[in-house]
DNA sequence: GCCGACATGTAAATTGTTACATGATTAG
DNA sequence: CTAATCATGTAACAATTTACATGTCGGC
């Protein structure tokens, strides 16, 4: 999966210790791909042994010592092949949707505090993202490709979180602003399926793709 | 985690078997909560086990033989209590994402044709979705609580496409519109460390993408 | 000498993916 | 009767999460 390439990929950007890279999981590249320590130094162990890293060379390497990494060639290369590969985006998995989809299924429970709560969250990690912007790219700067790179990685962040502190802000107003009818209206609402598309026995397909040319 | 309360949700909208059910999960629960046959037969006996749904009597339960299950009083009242609960959002874990890091941190790479490639995805997808609503959610009806649940969960689908294509749009502008300046530029950028600590909250300001519904 | 922070790990359980196996039903 | 399709599963593996275990170092 990914998480090796996340790993190489911090690594080339600054060598560093499992416990550093840790951190840096917990606010620069694991915006975008997120981990724990555990899941890190098992992975930094397969890199170590598959000749894609090395530990920098140090007095003795044992239990409670640091120990930095660094990224070699052939992790360099492997990385630059990764990037070049192709890969689907991800189906959505989404717990909070889904929780409305279910609040939906088996009618009552008050969802709106909940929203609310993830509401502040994601206000929160947008006014985050905004200060790192507004820190590291300023406006007229003329800049490389790599840091076009980076920036657009920033403003999908950037994006997201705005999505998500829109469509919360407006699904609280649906849903608090107007009152609500009876149970057991309508049906043939989403949610009592959708059309049918080829759907083979095995597995899940992404809806069909590449139709489209608009 | 949310796969039986995503398949106790499905089968509360329509007893099923595991098939149905996995067609369901391509199409419509599913874009929310993608799952795969496999997990889906697991978990069924799973929720059978534990007394959440049963199989409806049907002639002789054999291997091949269809196998269709109902929710039971017990399912009902802990997907109600699931929707209650509370739940952090997940972090981002987007390939996409960190390919476009890694590409910066390697340099190199046209990684322009795999974006062309996701919007078109996403355009797909989002075209997918907007029919959806054309045809379950006509403008004017006066809806339920029901209702207006299913629709903003299929707004949520239908915006964070609209993030999607929009931000693919703008980054292949940015990347392909202006030539890339030389390599080794400015350090410091987004991708050498972020601010440690928590951030507050503020006011949002919608930027450009994931526009329309809201 | 001990305590808290730093630092690296192990183990077990759950969840998700990939590949394969098997039986039933129906059209030709 | 045979092939395609419907339908349900098993097995093995990979990824992720949660809980715990161990060792080092500096300050007091």
């Amino acid at each position: 999966m990914s998480l090796p390439h996340a790993i190489l990929t911090a690594l080339l950007e600054k060598p560093s210790s499992g416990l550093e890279l840790t951190r840096r999981f917990d606010r620069s590249i694991g915006y975008f791909w997120s981990s724990t320590h555990q899941q890190i130094y098992r992975e930094l162990g397969k890199l170590e042994q598959a000749g894609h890293i090395r530990a920098l060379p140090s007095p003795q390497p044992t239990r409670g010592q640091k120990k930095e990494y660094e990224v070699l060639p052939a992790g360099r290369a492997e990385l630059a092949d990764w990037v070049g590969r192709s890969e689907d985006p991800r189906p959505v998995r989404d717990p909070l949707l889904l929780r409305l989809r279910a609040a939906a299924a088996v009618g009552g429970g008050d969802v709106e505090a909940e929203l609310v709560r993830h509401l502040e969250l994601h206000r929160a990690q947008l006014a985050d993202y905004r200060e790192i912007e507004r820190r590291d790219f300023p406006p007229e700067r003329r800049i490389s490709r790599q840091d076009r790179l980076r920036h657009v990685v920033l403003r999908g962040g950037i994006e997201l979180e705005s999505f998500w502190t829109g469509w919360l802000t407006a699904t609280l107003a649906e849903l608090t602003g107007a009152g609500a009818a009876g149970p057991g209206a309508a049906e043939g609402a989403f949610g009592h399926e959708a059309p049918d598309g080829p759907a083979g026995a095995s597995g899940r397909t992404r809806p069909d793709a590449a139709s489209d040319g608009a």
